[in-house]
DNA sequence: TTCCCGATTTACT
DNA sequence: GTAAATCGGGAAA
């Protein structure tokens, strides 16, 4: 039996803001009803950092049924609906009670890449295929089904992928959390440096 | 129960 | 650059 590449679930069980960034270069696979692997390196993520947190869901310890997730052991999955059309994949991290999570913005296609093409309609640009929380869950075909869903079992799950250098990776404020206040310059958004995979372009300092 | 608004994307001016 | 699409969650009443 050879030695297992799927993280486990002491990979999430830590800091946040560490995860955000060691997920970078992860491999993220989502095996489809029909047998299917699609799957994609991460090259974006944010991270979510609880109570404190104005941009967070659980911020301030609010609990809700949608928001319970959050609060449990980390390693499973976090998926809401957004704008009305939208789902977005979030990996819960830290430790039970502390409603931390890691939003998984952007990957680099890696298997099944013409399939995926074909399922979000832009078939000519393989760049824009997963660039965006909203878009890779269209595409990987995740919902609310998946909702606290195992990230160590089938049919989601995230294995040991590329690995990324300490050097390429930048860190820039979060994307779209205007209503955050303090917290929107907070350098939480962690991306492989010059990807040309990643959602939103990163504001140069100058 | 009602009302407001969003961790987005796409199309348009 | 800005706006429209579109609906469930959360807070208030």
């Amino acid at each position: 039996m050879k030695k297992s590449k799927i993280l486990p679930l002491s990979f999430y069980q830590r800091s946040t803001e560490l995860v955000a960034r060691e997920l970078l270069g992860k491999k993220l696979c989502r095996k489809l009803s029909n047998g299917k692997v699609l799957s994609g390196y991460i090259v974006e993520t944010e991270a979510y950092v609880g109570l404190l947190d104005k941009a967070c869901h659980g911020f301030g310890g609010r609990k809700t049924p949608r928001t319970q997730v959050l609060y449990e052991n980390g390693g499973i999955a976090y998926i809401y609906f957004i704008y009305g059309m939208y789902y977005c994949l979030n990996v819960v991290s830290s430790k039970k009670n502390h409603p931390e999570a890691v939003l998984i913005r952007a990957l680099e296609p890696c298997d099944n890449v013409d399939w995926m093409k074909d399922k979000s309609q832009n078939s000519i640009n393989e760049k824009k295929i997963l660039n965006g929380p909203g878009k890779l869950c269209k595409v990987l075909d995740i919902d609310k089904g998946l909702n606290t869903h195992d990230l160590t079992q089938n049919p989601l799950w995230i294995e040991k992928g590329k690995d990324i250098k300490s050097e390429a990776i930048v860190s820039s404020p979060r994307i779209n959390i205007g209503y955050a206040e303090e917290w929107i310059e907070r350098p939480l958004r962690f991306s492989v440096k010059d990807s040309p995979y990643i959602s939103v372009k990163i504001k140069e300092a100058k």
